[in-house]
DNA sequence: CCAAAAGTGTTCAGCTTACACCCATGA
DNA sequence: TCATGGGTGTAAGCTGAACACTTTTGG
């Protein structure tokens, strides 16, 4: 009898909220890179119903020991490799038929790529593939709408923070930072005024090495300095293109 | 036994997830409004335990048949009597240990809101209270985490979207407009280039009325247009402050 | 030598900033 | 009449947009 009426008291104090529903919370990822010249984004064949097969972004149930920003990080672990990669949470998803097949709840994050690191291998062996931003297929449940939701947010964050340099490798050239931007802004840019706006700053520090591979005349490569844009905010100023 | 087999496939139907784990998700409401020339937030004493009696901001559980949004809704209108509030979701919360009680994910949605309006009887008989930026009271968990990055994203987005006449009443007049602005904004500004600035735009309507109570001389009521706003920004224009 | 990309220089309109100054009126 | 907040005017200087021009080099 004092065994059943302590089980009570532990429930009391272990289940404040017992009477309250439940919900399944997935946690998926629009993963951007940048190669060749063309923005493009990380994407997977589903490998489970429903709709089994068709093209997904990446994502997982949310588990009990994880926070949202480290399930969203295990998941960008097992599909390139990388750790420590730049994440973002941009909105969670709720509207009732979302998952036709059970109420799902799905935080969505972005991830700033850099291509070149990631683990082709991995990649590849999970069926999963980068594809232009003008040419995604049709995707599953909600995903084309997370898909607008990061770019629109991207392309307004890009303006007032150095996001772009998480897409390039760690030595760039000006024309292929100005053609980046270009791609996520989605019109040209005068590339006199690029040159100087992004220079200005003097968060780039030179290389003495240039890159041929686009024109005989070849491009210095920069390098983006945290330490000269962290002084640089710290003045008062902000970055801006 | 037929009847056996049936219900085994209607399980597998309709639960594709059966293995996955659920969570309680609450929905958390920073609400902003602006009085006497000072930016407030509305609290309230929590009701139930863990923390009973403690302050908190408004919210409750994720029900069944809501989304996010209408949850949110639901809450605002319960608190104020207002409905069809400016009202954005911000960011999800899901630190482990973030309620002591059992583990709960926690959306959270900031809305602006004309204080005139609201229903001062509700308000007052749900032992709520609307409380100065500046002396906000220890808040439950990590709801002034939530406050924090609410001010974040209204200082940046009140910049660039005319989010500032959701907190005014209908009518207003420039001084009280740029106190707004100094309050969300966290500093002085000049009132000559703030008067040009917001009147360069053409999204005012000037009345001709005079509020006398803050000055002998008076200064004129405004309408924000939003029909001008419109537009004003479907010429390719931006709001800026 | 030419084409084509990289990189520099110059102009000008328009905007921001700072601040001087006028206006209206209740006490 | 004067203190006070409302409101206007203006000059200096900076910035962004446009674009002409120079440099480099492989084919």
């Amino acid at each position: 009898m004092h065994l059943f009426v302590l089980s009570i008291l532990v429930k009391k104090i272990s289940a404040y909220y017992a009477e309250e529903p439940k919900y399944f919370v997935a946690v998926d990822c629009v993963i951007f890179g940048f190669d060749k010249g063309k923005l493009k984004l990380l994407l997977v064949k589903r490998f489970r119903p429903p709709e089994k097969g068709e093209w997904s972004l990446m994502g997982d149930f949310l588990q009990p020991t994880e926070t949202l920003e480290s399930s969203a990080q295990r998941t960008l672990t097992k599909w390139t490799g990388l750790q420590n990669v730049f994440l973002e949470q941009f909105y969670c998803f709720s509207n009732l038929g979302r998952d036709p097949g059970e109420r799902v709840l799905s935080v969505a994050y972005y991830a700033l790529i850099k291509i070149d690191d990631t683990d082709k291998k991995l990649t590849k062996s999970h069926d999963a593939q980068w594809i232009e931003i003008g040419n995604i297929p049709k995707l599953i449940f909600d995903h084309q709408d997370m898909v607008n939701m990061a770019m629109e947010v991207i392309k307004h964050k890009c303006r007032f923070e150095p996001l772009g340099f998480e897409l390039l490798p760690e030595q760039f050239t000006i024309p292929q930072l100005q053609k980046l931007y270009e791609e996520i802004l989605q019109f040209k840019l005068d590339n006199a005024n690029f040159r100087k706006k992004i220079l200005s700053m003097k968060v780039l520090k030179k290389l003495n090495k240039k890159d041929k591979s686009l024109s005989k005349k070849g491009a210095y490569y920069y390098t983006f300095d945290k330490d000269m844009y962290i002084k640089y905010s710290e003045s008062g100023n902000f970055f801006e293109i």
